[in-house]
DNA sequence: GTGGTCTAGACCACC
DNA sequence: GTGGTCTAGACCACA
């Protein structure tokens, strides 16, 4: 799995680099059990500093997609991460909230927002 | 329009209070060519400095929301904010890509994700 | 002769005004000799505060543009402004030299550059 | 690089210094890719606040002159600014108009203005 | 150490 | 009164 981060963008590297292996799991590019790379060899391999990778593991770890074994290393959660509770529908809708509001005022309908979502939870569910 | 800040929140201050101006506008509680508060004034309403309100603004004023008149201060831009255009669409999917990347992996359906979408929309158009 | 004032722009007033009078002079819409609305009348034309026409016309009459008479009222320089001296060959290179860095920069060809000021010159000379 | 500020002048600080940068980038003393001083440093250098560096860097990472890189920090935009677009040639146009009015009026022929900026046209093309 | 955020207090130009 | 600019000093997240 190839990680592409952004150096220039105003988002942290630990959490570019977070989401993109939470989307590695969505895709299925990342299977549960499936075991990652340390943070050591992660760090070498896209050339950032250790504290980042770190900070990203521990991230994944407390939102349970991944689990740091002392001898078996990392690896994703064979038994997948928690479902959906009611805080993260909460905390997702509030996320979601100015994004809406903010399209919503720009004219863009709720069609196309909708067809943006389908589409890439049709990305997700890949045709991988 | 009430403006409700979480100064315990790790999004900023001044961007909590863009996205509230936002959706006001959205849910129409701020009219277009209404006018808003001196920034002196809001920032004394809501008990910030006065830069922060200024940077809010100046946020606002580069979106297109709002724009400093000479002499009428700060009113809600007439014509409204630009239309959606091609960047627009392309940041808000981008946006949106890790929200429902996580969402995927917790087992929240495309239905319930969408029934969220539909909900806020809703809130907007506003039976208010 | 007409004035269009942006009350949006980061430009003063005062300073549009004096612009737009000196343009008009320029192309002859204002003849030396002819003579200006009071401050007054001109302020209840279009609509500003008296101190706003008062700086502009306090800074056309620095600028040799007018003279302001107690009987004959403000009339427009009968002699014209004052000539090019090396002052205003100064200021006006030290003006125009960041307006060419930008377009150096951003790849605005000298050619393009001498037909913009050849075609606003052209402009003033008017084939009005 | 030397940076020179008139502290005297009406224009504000931080734009002074926004258009050295740029000067030196047309004139090649900054290369793409170089890198800048940290805000820190910056304002040390020349003695001024921080915030007022800040504010400078600002406008030109939205120009597109500069881009903040998380490791590398400040550089110049490795591809250049944004090539002249519509809205700059407009913008252009309309900030040389008064310049010209004022030049004409005064008797400063079009071929003197030309000469003005083939000579700063030349001098950012550098002999250097 | 970096940039980003926030505060506080000041002066000025403009209207 | 307004917004714009500048300073000073503080804390935090990030790398």
């Amino acid at each position: 799995m190839i990680i592409q981060l952004d150096f220039e963008s105003e988002k942290p590297i630990y959490q570019q680099l977070t989401e993109q292996i939470i989307e590695g799991i969505a895709k299925g590019d990342l299977q549960c059990g499936e075991s990652l790379p340390s943070v050591r060899s992660m760090a070498a391999d896209i050339g950032i500093n250790l504290h980042t990778v770190n900070k990203s593991y521990q991230q994944l770890k407390a939102g349970g997609y991944i689990v740091i074994h002392r001898r078996k290393g990392v690896v994703v959660n064979p038994e997948g991460p928690p479902a959906t509770d009611h805080a993260f529908r909460e905390n997702l809708q509030e996320s979601l909230r100015p994004y809406i509001a903010e399209s919503f005022c720009r004219g863009l309908s709720q069609e196309e927002f909708q067809q943006f979502v389908s589409s890439i939870y049709r990305d997700m569910k890949g045709e991988d």
